[in-house]
RNA sequence: GGAGGGGUCGCCUAGCCUGGCCAAUGGCGGGAGACUGUAAAUCUCCUGGCGUAAUGCCUACGCAGGUUCGAAUCCUGCCCCCUCCA
């Protein structure tokens, strides 16, 4: 808990790191009325796992937290069903509801690695829209027009280029809105994609009768692994905060040069001219982009996991990578087989390491398979059970097949 | 409701007129290898499944049938999408 700070104050600090504040004004008169105000921010349940793009709003709902605020962290589980349109150039498929629930559940378990249980609301906006009747829902919709909503680029995009855009995607924004005037918010925060909808929300706030509208904060959107589209799920190009360190910190190794900068900014405490510094020591060679890479790495999987993590993490890295040994905890897995010899492709696949037999023949003939450090480049490689040996597929999948954890069966 | 255009291997796209050489062109994405710092850039290979292998088998060009020795390609019906008109 902080000291009561003035108003002004707080805006330094919310303001640090956001895109936009629309509108900035409106923001300082909610703050000068000295109330906790209704901060809110909504999630998908799309996918069972936060990432860490996710983590970028949910630093700054801690800030809001902090400063003395209350936080109302929706899940989205109704949404979720028919699917954000935004950025997308097609419809997205909705989800079931079990699946929905089930990435919901896990959700709440990882906000908490980062908010403050005890001014957080965590609520699922099925609790109003389930309740919802169709004549409530068209005097929802009558309140706003598709003229407006094709102001929205992405929309507007695929009218003109003839895609179909369907009816319930229009709504999306629409209930996203509804949310804010159910929970009175007076912030919302969302990347920057989100500014439509959250802007949306706003008319239809004012259209229920709520004379000072939620202030729109927009942060930056976090880049993913590929160093180009933003991070999201359904790119797959995540660090998942529930990922195990050695993932994370490789994933982070990945990452551009260029991007690191980003992540240094967008996912650590530290100060721009901290940042700037080591920019510039980069720069001018004075420091090694993979050093500095790597303390990143550290530190975001000192975060997420702990200190002891992030250095087992760090010392798994350099082994496999920089000298290319065998890492410390290879998988041993247990496979059943009906004869103690096995073609590498079927013992490729058994393990997991290839979708496919086939996929396996191929990454044998592109010489990504060794056997004891041996390349294997014959696809109709026989293997002995009978022995200990360490196989490896590609450079960071390793297997230990020990004797004891192969079964035999005849058939 | 009417007229026209279209649905191809993750995405986009070629092929359909002039059936076979089509597991199907090209790009993107993805994987692997080389070089490296699991960076960038570059180069090479791979990218439906099964198969020790093969000019091999299976499944696949919206769905269901038909014509044919043979169909993504021709015919019929159905479903879906887009455009214009109403």
């Amino acid at each position: 808990m902080e000291k009561k700070l003035t108003p002004e104050e707080q805006l330094k600090i919310i303001k640090k790191g956001v895109i936009e504040i629309i509108n900035e004004e409106e923001l300082l008169e909610k703050l000068k009325e000295g109330r906790p105000l209704t901060v809110k921010a909504g999630f998908d349940p799309t996918a069972p796992d936060l990432h860490l793009g996710h983590t970028v709003l949910l630093q700054k709902l801690r800030t809001f937290q902090q400063l003395g605020h209350k936080v109302y962290f929706i899940i989205g589980d109704f949404t979720a069903m028919i699917g954000d349109p935004t950025g997308k150039d097609k419809t997205r498929p909705p989800l079931s509801k079990e699946q929905v629930l089930e990435n919901a559940k896990t959700y709440k378990e990882q906000v908490f690695k980062i908010l403050d249980p005890k001014k957080t609301e965590i609520v699922f906006n099925s609790e109003w829209f389930s309740k919802m009747n169709a004549e409530e829902l068209i005097k929802l919709t009558a309140k706003y027009t598709v003229a407006r909503m094709l102001e929205r680029e992405d929309f507007k995009k695929r009218f003109k280029e003839n895609r179909p855009i369907a009816i319930h995607e229009f709504i999306y924004p629409l209930l996203q809105a509804y949310d804010s005037v159910v929970l009175k918010a007076d912030v919302e925060l969302g990347g920057s994609d989100q500014r439509f909808n959250i802007l949306i929300g706003r008319d239809i706030q004012k259209e229920f009768g709520i004379e000072k509208p939620q202030v729109a904060i927009l942060l930056p959107l976090l880049v993913g692994l590929d160093g180009e589209r933003k991070m999201s799920k359904s790119y797959g190009n995540y660090v998942g905060i529930k990922e195990p360190p050695e993932e994370m910190f490789g994933k982070i190794m990945s990452i551009p040069d260029s991007l690191m900068w980003d992540y240094w900014a967008l996912l650590t405490d530290l100060t721009e001219e901290e940042i700037e510094e080591m920019k510039d020591g980069v720069e001018k060679n004075r420091l090694h982009p993979k050093d500095i890479k790597m303390k990143l790495a550290f530190y975001i999987v000192e975060r997420f996991h702990s200190k002891e993590d992030a250095e087992r993490a760090k010392e798994h890295f350099e082994k496999v990578f920089s000298r290319k040994q065998l890492p410390d905890n290879i998988p041993e897995p247990k496979i059943v087989v009906n004869s103690d010899e096995i073609l590498l492709p079927d013992l490729i696949l058994k393990i997991g390491y290839a979708p496919s037999k086939s996929e396996g023949r191929r990454l044998i003939k592109s010489g990504a398979v060794r056997i004891d450090g041996e390349k294997i480049s014959d696809i109709n490689y026989k293997v002995k059970l009978d022995r200990e040996f360490v196989l490896q597929v590609g450079k960071r999948k390793f297997a230990k097949i020990k004797p004891e954890n192969v079964k035999v069966v005849e058939n």
